[in-house]
DNA sequence: GGAACCATGTAAAGTGTTACATGATTTT
DNA sequence: AAAATCATGTAACACTTTACATGGTTCC
């Protein structure tokens, strides 16, 4: 269960809650890494019981308390281990959009370029998010908190996901462009 | 559940068994969909409970009897359905080795450096099996079969994970670059 | 006045992985 | 002699999603 992994790497930067966690990886991992605060919430409880982490309640008015989670000692080392332990194989991912694609051959011409024209915009929004939020908030964050090594980092994975979706901005085009001469 | 789709466009292809449609998706979809045996078995099993297909059983000597699969008419007005509606948001996938290298800040160099070099040697012979292995194996699929409109879906999809491939193998070789000069 | 945000969680259902169980044939 | 391929499946476990439940505040 990793979900632990990506919550102990949040928290070793900062104390939070649940929900902070939630929106951290909303703004930052989301791509690559993401859950759900139904996962979440549960996942901090576990991760109390095994001494991970530990939390302090801060009463609220007209809200529920507020639980910060604060890693620990044996979170941090469990952090350290999993990080400097490498990944050795390539993990296949999933894409709906990309399987369809695949068995697509039947479909008329006209429904197909719909589909991918829809997957342009989704991909065209992502790449502009990346370069004109993303990158201006990992420099501001960076800035702000003096965290170099890590920043660093951030902007390399960043970097990866403009890249990547730069070319699939540009296959589509170039799919689009296939479809639309040959139909 | 969309294992059932994966299997239902396999089996539109042409009849298979269990076996067959786990081999079939390894070659073929395997980097954006997969399934375990484990997870086919029991998904024929309903797929044919709810009438997406039938089956044939073809007795063998010292093996199990092989149970062919085939799609019905239901099956395929379900396969089109679904390849008909359109995916309207990004799928945000998992990727491990990406998470770690993006808590990655507080490891040594070096460490950092080792891991990336798995990555890339990785990378590298995803791409080669992919321009290799694959794109001759379509070529030779559709030229055998005569499944044209088929097989330019297929080497469109095997296209854009040439290129993510090779844009993956770029950045890691940038990444590595930059952590070098900088340590 | 309604949507979105803040803030917590539970319960049920769905999906997927790993281990187990069997056993002949073919390749290394 | 061991490993891989062919061929089926079950059982237990792990993980994720969706729906439910609550309720004040802030933005449009």
């Amino acid at each position: 269960m990793s979900v632990t992994h990506a919550l102990l790497g949040f928290l070793d930067l900062s104390p939070m809650t649940g929900y902070d966690l939630k929106r951290s990886m909303d703004e930052s991992t989301q791509a690559f890494w993401h859950a759900s605060l139904s996962q979440i919430y549960p996942a901090l409880q576990r991760m109390q019981a095994e001494g991970l982490v530990e939390s302090e309640t801060h009463p609220q008015e007209g809200k529920p308390d507020k639980r910060v989670y604060r890693i620990t000692g044996a979170g941090r080392s469990a952090l350290t281990e999993w990080l400097e332990e490498p990944v050795r194989t390539l993990e296949p991912g999933k894409s709906t959009a990309l399987l369809k694609l695949f068995f697509s051959g039947r479909l008329a011409p006209d429904r197909i370029l719909r589909h991918l024209r829809i997957q342009l915009d989704l991909h065209q929004e992502e790449l502009v998010r990346l370069r004109d939020v993303i990158a201006p908030a990992v420099a501001r964050h960076v800035a702000d908190a003096g965290l170099t090594r890590e920043g660093r980092m951030w902007e390399l994975v960043r970097e990866l996901g403009e890249r990547c979706e730069a070319t699939y901005v540009a296959w589509l085009e170039h799919a689009i462009q296939e479809i639309e001469t040959r139909a």
